[in-house]
DNA sequence: GGCCAATCTGCACGATCTGCAGATTGACAT
DNA sequence: ATGTCAATCTGCAGATCGTGCAGATTGGCC
């Protein structure tokens, strides 16, 4: 995701507005190296501005992700979590305490995949599932 | 998946029992070459079994995958579908049409993950997208 | 300052499950 | 066969996560 300030201009220059709900939002997303849900991003934003609506949290992290500014990650259960790195990566999801991290894998184009039958690809999400370091055994 | 008998003999040496509900829905799975929903095993349920509650089929659902006769998948939008085939494989899904298809994958063991600080693997799923034969362009 | 489409909020609704309670029924012993 | 009883089934209410809508509000531009 880009900066804050770059975010405003990319949606002016889209011909969206820069509300102040929306720059809070840009700014919570700028700083958050977690994955947050809507609920969570909605928590932090209220406790800055309390009022915001949760639904205006989905509406611009949906605008967000449809411009390519935030990835989505659906992991089953739970509810879908935003991802400001859009950098070509993958995920460590752990299996006690679902925290999620960002992984960086190489030799993705050397997999063989098989049958395609005329499948044409264009992207592939790898979820690596484990114990996370402070998940795991004594 | 295991055959409907085979589950049978299984579900009885767990002290489960063998209700018509679950032949049905052993039997309905083991033709199922798809990834079915809840719902459109209920479906092609109720066809057979009319009264069969949606119920039911979760339940159901949900012990065999408990017991490593199903897997689940979950692709974010839309219902958790699962799939009797429990050999160590992994998904096509089609962006336009949304089918899933099973694919078998080398070199998984060989792809450089990083960084794993601390993280114990376990299991990786991967999840490939794009267009299937039927939805790709004229 | 004024206009107007974009936006915000709040709420109702939809989809997908899950919890519960009372009626029913496999499975086993008699 | 019949009895027993825990497992199961059904139906419905409720949880969770999101989306659609409508009326009030407001950013961006003239």
């Amino acid at each position: 995701m880009r900066t804050p300030t770059e975010l405003a201009a990319r949606f002016r220059a889209d011909g969206l507005k820069v509300t102040p709900q929306r720059q809070l939002l840009f700014r919570l997303l700028d700083d958050d190296a977690q994955h947050p849900t809507a609920e969570s991003l909605y928590e932090r934003a209220t406790a800055e501005m309390p009022g915001i609506s949760l639904r205006t949290v989905y509406t611009t992290l949906t605008d967000l992700a449809d411009m390519g500014e935030l990835c989505t990650i659906s992991l089953g259960n739970g509810a879908t979590r935003f991802d400001p790195n859009t950098e070509h990566h993958h995920h460590l999801v752990c299996d006690r305490c679902g925290s999620v991290r960002d992984v960086y894998v190489d030799g993705v184009d050397k997999l063989r995949v098989e049958p395609l039958k005329g499948f044409e690809m264009t992207d592939a999400a790898i979820v690596f599932s484990g114990r996370c370091i402070d998940c795991s055994d004594p």
